[in-house]
Formats: C-alpha cells, structure tokens, sequence
DNA sequence: TCCAATGGTTCCGAAATTTGGAACCTGATA
DNA sequence: TATCAGGTTCCAAATTTCGGAACCATTGGA
C-alpha cells in the first residue's frame, strides 16, 4: 500500500460530521499502527493537506485542500452555464436550487442558490448523499446504462429513508419513469418535509454529467405551485440542453414527436 | 523523494492562474520523467485529488479537494465570531471585508463580505497574495517577533508593487507603524485604485493568526470615509480582541494607559 | 509521590514501493 | 506512409515504507 493510497485514506476520515479527528481517531478510523499514523499525519501536515490545531493538537484539512477546492470546476463552463439558469428559475419560485455531481453511487453538492424563501439550507457544498435518495441523483443515475447503475449500487442494498426506493426493482422502475418524463421528483426522503424537482444535464462536448435541482418546503407548497416548478425544470432542462450539447436533446425531441401522433 | 511529496509537487503547480494542466504542462513544472508523472498523476486521479477531463485530457483538482476545502476550518470560533463582525462593518460601511491567514510570507483569504458598492470582487477566497503588500498582511507579520519576519520574508527581497515597502527595513518600518497604532493600511498596492484598512487577530486560545481588512476604491472615498472606517475597525479589533481572548488586548490597554498619561 | 493511562516519537531490518530509461503504443497531422 | 506529441508499460536497482518495540512527556488520579 503506497504513502499516498494511506495519506488518501487518512483524508477521507474527514467529513462534515467529523471536520477534525485526533491522533487516536484516525488510528481507530484507519486500523494503522501507531508509528504508521505518527509518520503519516506528520506528512500530511508539512506538506499543508491537514492543519494541527495548536490547542487540542487534533487534525483539520489544511490550507491546501481549502486552496485547492476553491479551484475545483471554477472555470467548467457546464456548472457555470446551469447555475446562471437555475439562478433565474430560484428567483422567480423563491425556491433553493442545487447543483450536483454524481460520485459511485453518491452526489455530492457542488453549488447552491438560496432562494428568497427562508428554508435553512441544510445541504451545504461538498456535502455527500446517497443518489439514490434525491431527485437530481436519480435523475443522473437513469442516465447511467442498467449496467452501470447496478453496478453502482452497492449489494447488499443500503438502507434508505421511507420514500425512497427501498429495492433494486423499485429504484429501476423509478429511474425508467425519470426517462420516460425527463423530470425527477422526490418528497420526504434526505430530510422529512422537504420535497425536490431535477433533472440531469450532460455536456455533448466533455460528457459530464450533472444533476440540477429546486428544493421546496412540501408543506408550505401548493400543488399548482409544484406543477409551476416542473415547468420551469423542464424548459430550464430543453434551454440547457441546446446549448450544452447534450445528447438527450435528440432522444427527447425524437420521443415528443412519436408521442404526439 | 516520498510518493507523498511527488503528489504535493503536482498539487502546487496549480494555482487560480493555472486551474487546470496537462500531461505536458506537468512535466514541464515539475521536471520529473515521464514514466513518473504517467504513474504519479494515474494515481492522484484515482484517489479523487485530481480530475481528468475527458474531452481535452487535461488535469483538474479532484472532487475530493473540493470536499476537503469545504471542511477547512467550517466550525473556526475564530474567524466565525471576526466574520460576524466584520458582516456589520461592511453593511454599515458598504464596503468589502476580507478574512485571511499568513503562509510563510503570503496569505491567503479566507472569506469575502461583500459590500453593497459594485466593487468587483477580485480576489475570491482562495486568493494567494504576498503579505508585504496588503493591509492585514502586514498587520499578521506585525505580530510576529522580528527574527521570525526575517526568516519568512524571502532573500533576496520580492519585487513589490509601487507602494508596498520596496526593501527590508521599509518593511520593518510600516510595521513598527502598526505595532503602534494597531492598525494597518495600503492604498494602491496589488491592485491599483484599491486600498485597504485591516488589523490582526490572534485568539489567546488557540494562538491562531488570521488578517482582517475592509477593501475600497481610494477615488470613491474621502479621506473623513477613509478616516470612519479607522474607526470601526479599532472598534471591531477591541471588541473582536476582548472576546476571542487576543494577548494584545492587556497590551493595547497598556500602551493606552501610557500614552494617555 | 508514585502509578497508570494517554498520546506520540524514534529505531531498525525486512519487505514493498518507487524510480527512470527505454521500448512501445496510439491517434493526429503532414 | 512518416513523424510527432502524448502517454503507457516494463524491469532491475535504489529508495521508502512498514510495524513492533522501546522510549518519552503529560496528565490525572490514588
């Protein structure tokens, strides 16, 4: 196992519900020895990818990392594109818009619009949710063959909220649903009362694959509002569509023009 | 040289400058063999620290990066409490707000409060900037102890804009001047038309240093403006130096008990 | 005051990984 | 078809890493 294979998996110890570990937390996390983790945190903290707060000597990602991130996708003309789009619909809804990228079988949340209702965001950036449970992570799995996505999805299947879907045969009716419509809905799943519209957004050029969503409170939601919002998803998704290049135009133009005879 | 260190290499070569590299660019900068960047970057790819993209095949920080950036220093008492009140500041004044750490001798910003003047904002969080030549720059290297600015500042001296102090002892200069007054500012530094009051930090807890400033245009301001936000700066440094427990604060009083005499 | 626990570093030979030159592959371009 | 940039694979030599054990420094009882 190379130094950096264990420096990775020191890093990936790291996560929202735990942002800084101590010596003995990531030997516990790790399974390392001591002279292992001793050397190996040491690294990682001159090199600047973990800080050592002075007072508790536990660890925290470093200033590198944090440099780093800022340039993840800075400049991918997808995301930047989508977001000033979604940016026009969550004005117009008051709703929080999300964008997302697909990794295994889990999103992660890279951008946010908050919207003018004021529903505290609870899925900052970088936060990580199976995709299974979200409306633009199905969204970007019904994109994936049948193949890959069982592939994806890992076995035994996991444990999700009531809403989703709860076997391999529901989540694949579920996705053939997201691609006979185009649209993505879910309510009640990540978190109680919060339901979401998406869909997935492919770039014709580098084919990447995003997932773009509008969360709302179901409760303070009318039903004539959610409609409203799946208008607004959809022609957000033909817009977008067009000029990412994304091969789904052709597909869901050709299937407009079969069901309409 | 550790596998570690190779990748830290790789790591570093990319800046806001430069936020994506390919194979070539790689090999240029950091002046390994083939073989070794082919190897070093498979891997770094493979562990999620660097992306590919799959049109031009050029290198990117990795969504693990961007999650990691993302849990740097999230729950900081610190700079959470400086930016709480550096918020106030900022809508009182209208003005920019910045937050940063020191690094060897260059900071880094941290967090921007945007002001309500359409002042472009051009150094986003992430920014890496010499120290010498910003306010709370020098005000972080102020409080260090002189043999400690003398080790960081590089030989020989950096080529500096016009204002910023163009030799050694015009650094040491300025910064005696704020070792005094406790504030610092520039004008018309890294970036022309701009200046800038800031102050230092440090919490008496964990020793952490962070640079806080407020950034303006020089011609859109008078100097009875400039002179005001003197002021709610000193007013914020106390407050802030009170609260986070800040050694300077006995200091500061002490020195106001002298002068005022 | 001593003891034990916590947290962490250093040492060392065996074992595994990295190294880099060279051969090789592949897709564009002339 | 030749050539070139861009990139991968191979291999033996050189370098690192590995992890158990000994060791060190603090802290907090008993």
């Amino acid at each position: 196992m190379s130094a950096l294979t264990n420096a990775i998996e020191i890093l990936r110890c790291f996560s929202a519900a735990r942002p800084d570990l101590s010596f003995a937390d990531v030997m516990a996390l790790t399974g390392k020895p001591k002279s292992s983790t001793s050397r190996l945190l040491r690294s990682l903290r001159d090199c600047g990818l973990l800080e050592q707060d002075p007072h508790t000597r536990r660890y925290r990602p470093g200033l590198l990392t944090f440099e780093l991130g800022r340039l993840h996708r800075a400049h991918d003309d997808l995301i930047g594109t989508a977001e000033r789009e979604l940016r026009e619909v969550c004005a117009r809804t008051g709703h929080t818009g999300y964008i997302a990228v697909l990794d295994g079988f889990e999103q992660v949340v890279l951008r946010i619009v908050p919207g003018s209702n004021p529903l505290r965001v609870v899925n900052p950036p970088g936060q990580r949710t199976p995709a299974l449970a979200t409306s633009n992570g199905r969204a970007m799995l019904a994109r994936l063959s049948d193949e890959e996505i069982r592939a994806r999805v890992p076995t035994p299947y996991p444990k999700l909220p009531r809403n989703s879907p709860q076997n391999f045969a529901q989540l694949m009716t579920r996705l053939k649903e997201i691609r006979r419509t185009g649209v993505s809905e879910a309510a009640d799943e990540s978190i109680e009362g919060v339901g979401s519209q998406g869909f997935a957004l492919a770039s014709g050029e580098t084919g990447e694959l995003i997932g773009i969503a509008v969360s709302y409170s179901v409760q303070a939601t009318t039903a004539t509002e959610r409609a409203n919002i799946r208008r607004e998803l959809a022609a957000m998704a033909t817009k977008l569509r067009r000029t990412t290049g994304d091969p789904l135009i052709n597909a869901a133009s050709l299937r407009t023009g079969t069901t309409s005879r």
